[in-house]
DNA sequence: ATGGCGACAGGATGTCGA
């Protein structure tokens, strides 16, 4: 089974880049993050046409994530609310980064982590804590899942500085010590990245900034992220980064991941 | 340290992303 994840910036604006990846690239799964389209506007009809089956759940102008299958997903749940409960969740479902599906014995969960702005700024308290939310989510989902658990999508983290085109002073957003103890403490349930299973060395990039000439220069950071629970790790037979559609006029800041098991 | 680029909503320019 291939699982890809891929950060779109607007499915609307990137549909066609979308689909032809789609139409080249044979994945079973697509998890998408930034759909940035409420459910009825979301532009189903390309990707049915290829034979995927669609599960979206985004709203207006911001976040959105939508999981895209070959096969028909089982126990799909949007957002946090129906697994960790009304009281626990509060607000947080307001904004729109996560979904979940099981197919053929895997729990799929496809998550947009908050950006977090600033270290220090409201937002960044906001990543922190919607970082406890996610450890319960996924302690709920492990204890009542097949047992299998892919997580993927924009982590909006890079946990180790050969994720980073040039190592970043203590503080810097997505590599501050804060997020990355939140990152690990969720990777201490049993999770390991697929990636590193495959490839040691840094310069390995799933998002370039659109400023300053980012992805020419290769000035980048690897936060779109695969992680697996054990078994489901030893099964991994490979985990690539597709640059091809960052090249492409238009593109999202993003590029996709793609794990194999 | 700042801003740069791009998408969005709305109908100019501010907010947000990472």
């Amino acid at each position: 089974m291939k699982v890809a994840t891929w950060n779109v910036n607007s499915i609307r604006s990137r549909q066609q880049i979308v689909a032809d990846w789609l139409a080249s690239s044979s994945v079973d799964v697509l998890c998408l993050q930034e759909t940035k389209v409420v459910d009825k506007d979301f532009p189903r009809e390309p990707f049915e046409q290829l034979g995927y089956h669609l599960y979206t759940w985004g709203q207006k102008a911001y976040n959105g994530v939508a999981i895209f299958s070959k096969t028909p997903l089982e126990a799909v749940v949007a957002g946090f609310t129906p697994i960790v409960g009304e009281e626990r969740a509060g607000a947080f479902d307001e904004q729109k980064r996560a979904i979940c599906g099981v197919l053929e014995g895997v729990q799929i969960v496809n998550v947009y982590v908050p950006n977090g702005s600033a270290v220090g700024s409201e937002k960044y308290d906001y990543k922190l804590r919607w970082f406890e939310l996610f450890w319960e989510y996924l302690q709920q989902l492990l204890a009542r899942s097949p047992g299998e658990l892919c997580i993927c999508g924009d982590f909006n983290i890079a946990l180790e500085d050969r994720d980073i085109y040039a190592p970043k002073k203590e503080n810097h957003i997505m590599a501050s010590p804060a997020e990355r103890q939140a990152l690990d403490k969720v990777l201490e349930l049993g999770l390991r990245d697929a990636f590193r299973k495959f490839t040691d060395d840094g310069g390995h990039f799933s998002w370039w900034d659109y400023r300053q000439g980012g992805f020419p220069r290769n000035r980048g950071w690897r936060i779109d992220h695969h992680y697996l629970t054990a078994s489901l790790y030893e099964r991994a037979s490979s985990c690539t980064i597709d640059i091809e559609p960052r090249k492409l006029p238009k593109p999202s800041d993003h590029t996709p991941v793609i794990v194999e098991f």
